[in-house]
DNA sequence: TTCATTTCTTCACTTAAGTGAACGAGTTAT
DNA sequence: ATAACTCGTTCACTTAAGTGAAGAAATGAA
C-alpha cells in the first residue's frame, strides 16, 4: 500500500529514505468503511484526501436530494476547496466502497511543507495538473447531452459505471435515475438496429 | 489603464517602482478590436491573457456550431490550459468588445518570474483562487437547470447579460438562442402573474 | 430466515429543450 | 441607399428529461 503513494509521488518528486520515513511517521494511512461520512456540509473543512484504493464522492443536498458531483478513485486526490477562507463546507464527502484513503490535514501540510519544500513543488504541481484536467472536464460537460456525457464515461470511466450506484451516476450526468434507464435503454435500441 | 493593472497587483504582492517599470517595459499592453479571434482551435497557445478593459471569450466549434464554454471581463486572467504539454488548442478565443489587454508569452512570464519570485508567488495565488472558484462554478453548473443557470448569472454577472450576444448566451448556459427566449419569457411571464 | 430498505426499471403523463422555418429589426458592406 | 447578413423572437412539431407511481430484484439488518 506504500508502494503504490511512493510510486505515485516519483512521478512528481524523488524522495530520500528519510523523507519517506517522515511521511509514513505521519500516520497518513486510514482504511475507512463504505458509507462513512467524511464531511458534512457545514463543517469546516481541513483534510486532503487521497484515494489509495477504493472510491470516495462529493455531493450536494438540494431541496432533499443528493446532487453528486464528483467520484475519486485510486491516485486521485480531493483538496477540498475553501473561498472564502475556512467557510464551511456547502457539501458532504463520503465513501462509494470500502477504501483505504491517505487523510492529511493542513497542519500535518504545513508541517511536511516546512520540512521538505519538495513536497511544496510537488502540490504546487499537482494543484497546476488538476486545474487544467478540470477546465478540460468542464467544458466537455458543458458542451454535450446527457446521451454523449454517458458515451463519455464508459470510454473515458468504465469502471466507475460498474462500482458505483446508478441513481449516483444520473445525477453525477445531471440527470434523475429514470433518465438514465431509459437513456441507458435507448443506446441498447441504436447498438441492435 | 496601468494603474487598474498595479491596484490589481496589490491585493497579492506589493512591488517596488522598480519592478513596476520592468513589468511596463515588457509591453504587454495591447488594445484588441471586436471580433478579433486571439486563438484559433489547431493553433498551439503560448500567450495568457488579463482583461484590463472589456471581454472576451473562449468557445468550441462542434458540428459547426459554436459552443461557448466562458467569459473573460474586468480583471479576469486566462492561462490556456496545456495538457499534454504543447498539445494545439482544441478551442477558439475570441474578443467580445473592443477591448484592453494584457498579453504575456510563456517566455516573458518565464523572463519575469526569474527577475523577481513574487511574480511566481502571485501567480500560484492567483492559481489556486481559480482552481477553487472553478470548482465552485462547476458544481453551481452540474447542480441547476438551465433556468436556474440564468437566475444565477442574472444575480451574479448581470453585466454579461447585456454585454453578450444571446445566441453566445445561450449556448453558455448549454442551451439554443430560442430555449433561451422562451425561458426568459416564461420567467417574464411567472413575474407579472 | 424473514422483514425492511434500497436500488433499478418500467409506465403514463407533464414539462422543457431541440429543430426547422419564418419574420422583423438592426448592422455591415458595397 | 440598397442589399446581404446577423440577431433575436415566435411558431408548430419532435425529442428527451422530470414526475409520481408501481413493482421486481438485490441488499442489509434483526
Amino acid at each position: 500500500m506504500q508502494d503504490i503513494l511512493f510510486d505515485f509521488i516519483s512521478k512528481y518528486v524523488s524522495l530520500t529514505d528519510d523523507e519517506k520515513h517522515a511521511l509514513l511517521s505521519l500516520q497518513l494511512f486510514h482504511s475507512v468503511k463504505k458509507g462513512t461520512v467524511l464531511l458534512k456540509a457545514g463543517q469546516k473543512s481541513q483534510e486532503s484526501y487521497f484515494v489509495l484504493k477504493g472510491c470516495i464522492r462529493v455531493y450536494y443536498m438540494i431541496d432533499g436530494e443528493e446532487k453528486t458531483t464528483a467520484f475519486y478513485t485510486e491516485l486521485d486526490a480531493l483538496t477540498p476547496h475553501r473561498v472564502p477562507e475556512n467557510a464551511p463546507s456547502d457539501y458532504f464527502i463520503s465513501c462509494v466502497e470500502d477504501s483505504m484513503l491517505l487523510i492529511s490535514t493542513s497542519d500535518m501540510e504545513m508541517e511536511i511543507n516546512s520540512k521538505f519544500p519538495k513536497f511544496e513543488i510537488m502540490c504546487r504541481m499537482l494543484s497546476e495538473e488538476l486545474l487544467a484536467k478540470q477546465q478540460i472536464d468542464f467544458d466537455e460537460f458543458k458542451t454535450s447531452s446527457p446521451e454523449q456525457r454517458y458515451l463519455n464515461l464508459l470510454q473515458k470511466r468504465p469502471d466507475l459505471i460498474q462500482r458505483v450506484p446508478q441513481h449516483q451516476l444520473a445525477s453525477y450526468l445531471g440527470i434523475k435515475p429514470q433518465s438514465l434507464s431509459r437513456l441507458r435503454a435507448r443506446i441498447l435500441e441504436k447498438s441492435k438496429a
